[in-house]
RNA sequence: GCGCCAGUAGCUCAGCAGGAUAGAGCAACUGCCUUCUAAGCAGUAGGUCGGGGGUUCGAAUCCCUCCUGGCGUGCCA
């Protein structure tokens, strides 16, 4: 289905050509100025200077050959030389209906479905999921939908932090306490324990503690640096115990992650890039890629051109070790082998655009990355306490994100429980989903790369543009439709008022909104979209009594505009990863 | 030093392939519940879009420059 912006464009356009004037010029957009018209297209502006005429001459001619044209009931053209133009309203039902009955509600898709991989998460194994994981889980889980929604393979993937020293500190440490256990023992051969020597809050405290200590302790700092080479060396027991600390801790990550509505297709991790590291490096060694530089293995990456110095990508360090960029790029490798993707894309703090960057010139320089496949790094900023500075608890420690979850659970219960519109049954399921939409909200409406600040009280209040609010919405379309209790069966009627007008041509952009929101990676478009669709939706609501109506056409017409606004908000929400309650 | 990002109402933010009077929400003040959920709707008030130049018929939007803040800038992730 074609978007109504275009169709009126091409419409214009034609206009434009009739009148003997290019049809570049006819483009049409929705009105700034809604006291005015409904849309404009400011083409004769543009086109006076190539025609040397007046502009407003060029728009009186074009209206002229558009007032035969049956989609708008009003053509002006008003100084100096604006087309202004509403849309005729049986024009605007008949495109409302078919966008009723349309696959995903007419949006235009890509010819071709893409493979598209979308790194977010990044969670490192035995420690907890903390407010800087957030945003990356919220923005991903998101733009992953937005991409399926096109009709996109998309795969998610959390690529667990499970490789680092801080294996090597948890295993040192274990064996500090627990120095008995047969993973410690080198001469052991039997079968090791199938049950964990540990749980997820023993492990969640022995990594902070491990890690305190071997800042003070250089003994035990040099015996965690040995566990981890031993460990990666393949050692059976400490493999044995690694493997027992990524089954605690990633069935706790996957529970905490789906609190949050947020899966992932591959639970991969740094660990699993490891086996394409080497044949990586004799690849680059082969290709004459990887130089000396200070004593380390690097690709150099800077171009002639950069505005800016651009470091090499370090590959091995003098010491002899592999970090962050090899792993990365030796993750783009197995990618590349596991999925052949179009592109891939990372949700990671923009404040590591910069290792991006070095990484995406690296795969590409090394041919690891086809020309063809793009890359692109989604980096959004901090949250930021209302201080102004990054989010901390009052203590001014990291706030846990089970923590920040709970807090406004419990305020959001308060308020469920206090309007008493929700079966005790309910209540625990409303809660959450309003919760949900609170936080999740709060944060997709922000750019993504904007710092923003996370103000419990403001986010909790949820009154005005914010994540209830659109829920709320929803409930009152809902409870109508459940009260008239069947569909109906006649085609949206034309509208006779300003708000059933406003709120169908708010219907018609549905499309544009999506398209922005994905070129942009920018849920925030969808998000500044529903509530504006909401907002439209609401002053309906006030403005038509729907249910008392006693004409039958009148009724049902209005039954179907009111379905398919909450199917577009429904819609929506669940591409910023929520979802509506039957009732709040 | 260099680079990137930001600076819009008291607060939090939209708008930035240039267009008419710069928009929301919160906070403040006024109205509207015997009629589909008032977590709503209607209204009032609040602004030299960081400063200065330039391009243009027209600039919050594009270019230059300065100021302020944040972040990044070779062996952490």
């Amino acid at each position: 289905m074609e978007k109504l912006i275009d169709l009126l464009t091409n419409e214009v356009s034609a206009a434009f050509e009739r009148a003997g004037y290019e049809a570049r010029f006819g483009r049409v957009a929705p009105s700034n100025r809604p006291d005015l018209c409904e849309y404009q297209c400011n083409g004769a502006l543009a086109a006076a200077k190539a025609y040397k005429k007046a502009p407003i001459q060029i728009a009186n001619d074009v209206a002229a050959q558009l007032r035969a044209c049956g989609a708008f009931s009003k053509v002006e053209a008003v100084m100096p030389g604006f087309l202004n133009l509403d849309l005729d309203e049986g024009y605007l039902a008949a495109y409302v209906d078919a966008l009723r009955s349309a696959d995903k509600f007419g949006l235009p898709l890509p010819e071709a479905p893409q493979t598209i991989v979308i790194d977010y998460g990044g969670p490192n194994v035995a420690k907890p999921l903390h407010i800087g994981h957030l945003r990356s889980a919220i923005i991903g889980e998101s733009v992953k939908r937005i991409e399926r929604y096109f009709g996109n393979r998309v795969i998610g993937d959390i690529h667990l932090g499970d490789w680092g020293l801080q294996m090597g500190l948890i295993i040192a440490e274990l064996q500090e306490r627990q120095p008995a256990l047969p993973y410690f023992d080198e001469s052991f051969t039997g079968e090791y324990p199938e049950k964990a020597p540990f749980t997820i809050s023993e492990l969640e405290e022995i990594y902070p503690t491990a890690s305190a200590r071997s800042k003070q302790d250089e003994a035990f700092a040099r015996k965690a640096h040995d566990a981890t080479a031993e460990l990666q060396q393949g050692r059976r027991g400490y493999r044995a115990l690694w493997q027992q600390i990524m089954a605690v801790s990633v069935a706790d990550l996957k529970k905490n992650y789906a609190n949050l509505n947020v899966s992932f297709e591959s639970w991969l991790g740094e660990s699993d890039a490891q086996p394409y590291i080497q044949p990586m490096l004799d690849m680059l060694e082969d290709k004459g890629l990887l130089t000396e530089s200070e004593g380390a293995r690097v690709i150099e990456v800077a171009r002639p051109d950069d505005q800016k110095e651009i470091p090499p990508c370090i590959l091995i360090k003098s010491d002899g070790a592999t970090l962050y960029a090899t792993t990365d790029l030796a993750t783009l490798m197995q990618r590349e082998q596991d999925f052949h993707p179009n592109k891939i894309l990372y949700v990671v703090d923009k404040r590591q655009s910069l290792h991006f960057e070095q990484v995406f010139r690296a795969a590409r320089k090394s041919g690891i990355i086809r020309d063809e496949t793009e890359l692109h790094h989604i980096g959004f900023g901090t949250m930021n306490g209302k201080d102004g500075k990054p989010f901390k608890t009052r203590a001014g420690g990291v706030m846990r994100l089970e923590t920040l979850i709970a807090e406004i659970t419990d305020f959001v219960r308060a308020k469920v429980v206090e309007n008493q519109l929700v079966d005790a049954s309910d209540t625990e399921d409303v809660t959450k989903k309003i919760a949900m939409a609170a936080l999740k909200y709060g944060d997709l409406s922000n750019q993504p790369t904007k710092d923003y600040v996370f103000d419990m009280d403001r986010f909790a209040a949820f009154e005005g543009n914010t994540g209830p609010y659109i829920l709320y919405t929803i409930v009152r379309i809902k409870s109508i439709l459940a009260k008239y209790g069947k569909d109906s069966a006649l085609p949206i009627q034309a509208p006779t008022n300003k708000e059933a007008k406003n709120l169908m041509l708010c219907l018609t952009r549905f499309a544009e909104a999506l398209q922005t929101a994905r070129r942009d990676y920018a849920p925030n478009a969808i998000c500044a979209y529903i509530y504006e669709l909401a907002g439209c939706a609401n002053k309906f609501y006030h403005e038509t009594k729907i249910l008392s109506e006693p004409d039958e056409q009148k009724q049902q017409g209005y039954i179907a505009l009111i379905r398919v606004t909450k199917d577009v908000l429904e819609t929506c929400i669940d591409l910023l990863g929520f979802e509506a309650p039957e009732k709040m």
